[in-house]
DNA sequence: GTAGTTGTAACCGTTTTTATTACAACAATA
DNA sequence: TATTGTTGTAATAAAAACGGTTACAACTAC
């Protein structure tokens, strides 16, 4: 199983966002024309990361623009903003309670995916949208 | 997007094979009553284990056991039996090449996904099934 | 031959993802 | 005020994945 696009879409639109706020308005149109989708996935997506915080949205004139600094925006802001699930893993719901291992399985792996989950999220952390729009500035 | 529930109840399995091995044969049905789900679902994942080295078969008479010592057995070998995909990440298929932003999109974020996939694997390497086992038998 | 088990195929209903059309609400401006 | 371009959202659709279930042929021990 794979996270869906929109992690990797909601990163492409911030970079469009800061890579193009000095010479263009930047609409859902423009954004799907970079992407290569549907201008209703990225209203969809730019909705979600407008109400995460991350990006604001001008309603009737159009245009999106970042709500902070992109220092302080990292990757797994992004990710928490458009993957609602709080837990990385679907664990079976009902271990029968009757054997032993059933009765345990819980207890002695839920601390284990955490902290796989947090190695994840901790180097999501790490990542900055700065770095990548530095990154792009450097290959365009 | 969560991973699907074939890890943990693989881990479940195994974790039932060794608890078991010395007491009763590990069937599809003893592990299905433990895990509270279909026995064609353990047969399913039992044999994806089996396809990975993981574990071994009687076909006929029936019942599993373990292919290798459990300290040799990782949670990042379990989790990748059972999920097939190489990369968590889903990446949008084509974004414009006459894009600046949708050019260099990729290069830019590539390896930082490779990072991040491989920070989670690299916590869920150093979790061995003997380190699950030891706990479960503390807890019983 | 019988009994118990595995491997697999064929379904089913549900959810998620991605895409699309349609349209009301909104804001700038001519 | 009317027009234009944009956003937000609803409705719909096809495809895929998941979890579950029934059915049954193949196999092995007894």
């Amino acid at each position: 199983m794979q996270f869906s696009s929109r992690f990797t879409i909601a990163t492409h639109i911030l970079l469009c966002i800061e890579t193009f706020k000095d010479d263009y308005k930047v609409t859902s149109n423009l954004l799907a024309g970079s992407i290569n989708t549907n201008p209703v996935i990225v209203r969809n997506i730019l909705g979600l990361l407008s109400s995460a915080g991350i990006v604001e949205i001008k309603a009737g004139v159009g245009g999106a623009s970042l709500s902070k600094s992109p220092n302080e925006i990292t990757l797994l802001e992004i990710f928490k903003a458009v993957e609602k699930e709080e837990s990385l893993f679907h664990f079976h719901e009902n271990p029968n309670p009757q054997c032993p291992v059933g009765r345990t399985v819980h207890s002695v792996m839920d601390g284990k995916l955490d902290n796989i989950q947090s190695a994840m999220e901790n180097e999501m952390a790490k990542i900055t949208l700065k770095q990548l729009i530095e990154e792009t500035k450097e290959q365009i």
